[in-house]
RNA sequence: GGGGUAGUAGCUCAGAUUGGUUAGAGUAUCGGCCUGUCACGCCGAGGGUCGCGAGUUCGAGCCUCGUCUACCCCGCCA
C-alpha cells in the first residue's frame, strides 16, 4: 500500500474542509458524468462521496473509469464543501466531498453475485452461499457491530460487578437429559466420545463450589436439534452465576444487564424493575410460559359455565378433566368468515380439534352453536367475557396442555393481525415459580422443566415422591416481548437433594452416580449456596436489532439443514481420518 | 418425521382465462454518449439446461409423478 489511511468513510465534516486526506474502501457506487466521475466510497463506518476531475487529475480520472463496484481502492484529496443544495442530507458526511488527486487501486472484483445495496430484497440461499459479499451489506454489518457493542457492556457491567470472566471446556461429557448431543469421537479411546456442551451449567456450578464467587462468560452452546428462524445448532448466551444468593440477587443481575444494555445501546425505554408473574398465573391468563404482555386479549376460563351446557363437545371436555378458555376479541365481529375460518385451521396447527366461536350483536350472542346454550348460560357468559356487541368470542376445548397451547397461539397471531402490537415497544417481565417436573405425554414419564440441578421450594420438597407435579421450582425467566430471553434458577448445593431429585426423575442412583457422580461428589466438599442464569445472546440481539431471523444477528449461520452454503459445512472427510477415530462406514 | 410457500437471465420478478411458433421486463454486465450526480441520465449489445429426472401429449416454463434446495410452521429444542 502505497497511501496509508487517515480518515474512515463516516467521519469527515464541514469543519475538514480544506484537509489533505486518505480514505479507504470498497467502491459502492460509481456515477460517470464523461467528465466528472463521482464515486461513493465505503468502509464499515460510511459512504463518502469522491469526486474525479479530469482536469483536475487527468491520471486519477483515467483510473477512475476503470474502476468498478467492489472495487478495493485508497484516494488521495482535500476535503471540500459541496455547493449550494448540492449536500446529501441522507449522509452523514453529505455535506462535503473529496476532490481526488491520486489513486491507488489495491485490488479488483467480480460483478457481485448479488447487488448489496438496501433496495432489493436478495434470496437467502445466494446470500448464504457468498456471506463475505452478505456481510458488506450495512444492515447486516450493524447487526454484528451492534452485537459486538452489546456484549463490551455485557462484559464491562459484569466486571463492574465483580464478576470473573472464566472458560469453560467445549469438549465434555455427554449428559443424559436435555438436548441431543452433538459428539465428537476419541482418538484415544475407540467408542468414546466427547459432547460438545449444551451450556455451561455444570462447569459453572463447579466454579461456585471452588469459590469463584461470581462467574460469567459469553460462549457458545450446542444443542443437535432442528432449526428455526431463532434457533442455531450452536448460539451464544451470557452466562452467569453467583454464590451465597437468593432468586432476587440474581434478577437484579438481570435487571442490571438488560437496563445497562438499553440505556448505552439503544433510543428505546425500558421499564424497570420488571414485573413479576408466576409460570400459574402467565399459564392462565396468556397459556403460555413467555407471554407478549404488549397487548391483551387475555384467556378467561370458562369450564365452569359451559359445565351445565348442552353443547357436546364442551361438556365431555369438562366431563373428562379438560380445560375451556375464550378470548374476547373486541370489535371481532366484523371479521369475514373467511377470517375466521383461517383463524380456526391455526388452532387447529397448533393442537386443537377446532375453536369455537360467537359474535356478540345488540340482540345477544349469535353462531351456529349458540341455540346449544341456555339464555341463563349465554348471560352468565356475556359477564364473564364482558362481551359488549361488536365483540367476537373464541372458544378452544381440550385437554389443559392443549387448549393453552392452541389459544395462547391464537392469542398471539391475532394481536399481530388486529395489529394490537406497538412494534417499537419493549416490554419484559419475571415469570417465576416454574413447575419442577412436566408430564411427557407421549412416554407418560415425568422430565425436569428447567433442568434437573434446579432447586425446589422448600415447603415442597416433601412431595417430591409423593405428588412431584406439584412441586414448584426456584427457577425464573426474563421474558420479553414473548421472548424467552433469560432463564436461571436457584441451584441444588446438597448432594442429597442433588440425588433425590435425579431419582425421582426415574434415574437410577447407579446411573445418577456414573453420570452425575463428579457433581454430586463436589457438592459433598462444601458447595455454597449459588444461583444464576443464561441470556439467550442472540436472541436478545436479534430482538433489539428487530432482525426477522437468527442468522441476520450471526456471522456465519447454519441454513434450516444445518449446512453452511458457504463452506459446505458438514463434509466428508477422508478414510485415514474416519481410520484413526475408528469409525468403520459400511458403504 | 409431517405440513406449507418458493425455485424462469448475475440479481428481483412477469409469463393470464384453457399446453401452441422466436420465453419477456427492470436492474446488473459490456460498448457508445454525457462536467454536479448521489439507486445519475440517454442510446445500443450480449446474456436462458425455465432447479433436476421421468411421464402424458403432435407439442410442456405451464399438466402428472418423483426428486433436490431455500424459507416458514408443527413435532423436537432439560
Amino acid at each position: 500500500m502505497r497511501l496509508k489511511r487517515t480518515h474512515n468513510n463516516g467521519e469527515l465534516r464541514l469543519s475538514d474542509k480544506e484537509s489533505e486526506v486518505v480514505l479507504t474502501g470498497w467502491v459502492h457506487r460509481r456515477r460517470d458524468h464523461g467528465g466528472l466521475i463521482f464515486v461513493d466510497l465505503r468502509d464499515r463506518y460510511g459512504l463518502t462521496q469522491i469526486v474525479f476531475d479530469p482536469e483536475r487529475d487527468p491520471e486519477a480520472h483515467h483510473s477512475a473509469e476503470m474502476i468498478r463496484p467492489e472495487w478495493v481502492i485508497a484516494v488521495h484529496g482535500k476535503v471540500n464543501s459541496r455547493a449550494e443544495g448540492m449536500a446529501n442530507p441522507n449522509l452523514a458526511t453529505g455535506e462535503i466531498e473529496i476532490d481526488i488527486d491520486d489513486v491507488e487501486i489495491l485490488n479488483k472484483s467480480k460483478t457481485p453475485p448479488f447487488p448489496l445495496d438496501e433496495y432489493r430484497e436478495v434470496n437467502e440461499e445466494i446470500r448464504l452461499k457468498y456471506r463475505y459479499m452478505d456481510l458488506r451489506r450495512e444492515e447486516i454489518q450493524q447487526n454484528l457491530l451492534f452485537r459486538s457493542k452489546v456484549a463490551g457492556v455485557v462484559r464491562s457491567y459484569l466486571a463492574s460487578q465483580d464478576f470473573a470472566e472464566i472458560e469453560t471446556p467445549f469438549l465434555m461429557k455427554s449428559t443424559p437429559e436435555g438436548a441431543r448431543d452433538f459428539l465428537v469421537p476419541s482418538r484415544r479411546v475407540f467408542g468414546e466420545f466427547y459432547a460438545l456442551p449444551q451450556s455451561p451449567q455444570i462447569y459453572k456450578q463447579l466454579l461456585m463450589v471452588s469459590g469463584f464467587d461470581r462467574y460469567f462468560q459469553i460462549t457458545k452452546c450446542f444443542r443437535d436439534e432442528d432449526l428455526r428462524k431463532d434457533r442455531q445448532p450452536e448460539f451464544s448466551q451470557i452466562d452467569f452465576e453467583m454464590s451465597f444468593v437468593n432468586e432476587e440477587d440474581v434478577l437484579d443481575v438481570v435487571e442490571g444487564v438488560v437496563g445497562a444494555i438499553f440505556k448505552e445501546t439503544m433510543d428505546a425505554e425500558i421499564n424497570l424493575p420488571f414485573p413479576r408473574m408466576t409460570y400459574a398465573e402467565a399459564m392462565d391468563k396468556y397459556g403460555v410460559d413467555k407471554p407478549d404482555t404488549r397487548f391483551g386479549l387475555e384467556h378467561v376460563n370458562v369450564g365452569d359455565i359451559m359445565e351445565k351446557c348442552d353443547f357436546k363437545v364442551f361438556k365431555s371436555v369438562v366431563e373428562n378433566g379438560g380445560l375451556i378458555k375464550s378470548i374476547n376479541v373486541k370489535g371481532g365481529a366484523s371479521m369475514s368468515r373467511g377470517k375466521i375460518d383461517a383463524l380456526i385451521a391455526y388452532s387447529q396447527e397448533h393442537g386443537a380439534g377446532g375453536m369455537a366461536w360467537m359474535k356478540m350483536t345488540e340482540n345477544g350472542l349469535e353462531s351456529n352453536i349458540v341455540k346449544f346454550f341456555s339464555e341463563e348460560i349465554q348471560k352468565e357468559l356475556i359477564g364473564r367475557m364482558q362481551a359488549e356487541p361488536g365483540d367476537l368470542l373464541v372458544f378452544v376445548a381440550d385437554k389443559p396442555s392443549v387448549t393453552n397451547k392452541a389459544l395462547g397461539a391464537v392469542r398471539l397471531k391475532l394481536g399481530y393481525d388486529l395489529g394490537l402490537i406497538d412494534e417499537n415497544e419493549f416490554k419484559g417481565l419475571f415469570v417465576t415459580e416454574f413447575p419442577m417436573y412436566e408430564l411427557d405425554e407421549e412416554t407418560n414419564k415425568i422430565a425436569a422443566m428447567h433442568h434437573p440441578f434446579t432447586s425446589p421450594f422448600d415447603e415442597d420438597v416433601e412431595l417430591l415422591e409423593s405428588d412431584p407435579l406439584k412441586v414448584r421450582s426456584r427457577a425464573y425467566d426474563f421474558v420479553l416481548n414473548g421472548n424467552e430471553l433469560v432463564s436461571g434458577s436457584v441451584r441444588i448445593h446438597t448432594s442429597e437433594l442433588q440425588m433425590r431429585i435425579l431419582t425421582a426423575l426415574g434415574i437410577s442412583e447407579e446411573e445418577a452416580r456414573d453420570k452425575f457422580g463428579f457433581l454430586l461428589e463436589a457438592l459433598e466438599y462444601g458447595a455454597p449456596p449459588h444461583a444464576g442464569a443464561a441470556f439467550g445472546f442472540d436472541r436478545f440481539v436479534m430482538l433489539l436489532r428487530k432482525a426477522t431471523s437468527i442468522r441476520d444477528v450471526i456471522a456465519f449461520p447454519k441454513t434450516n439443514q444445518g449446512v453452511s452454503l458457504m463452506d459446505e459445512t458438514p463434509s466428508t472427510v477422508s478414510a485415514a481420518q474416519l481410520r484413526e477415530l475408528g469409525i468403520v462406514i459400511k458403504d
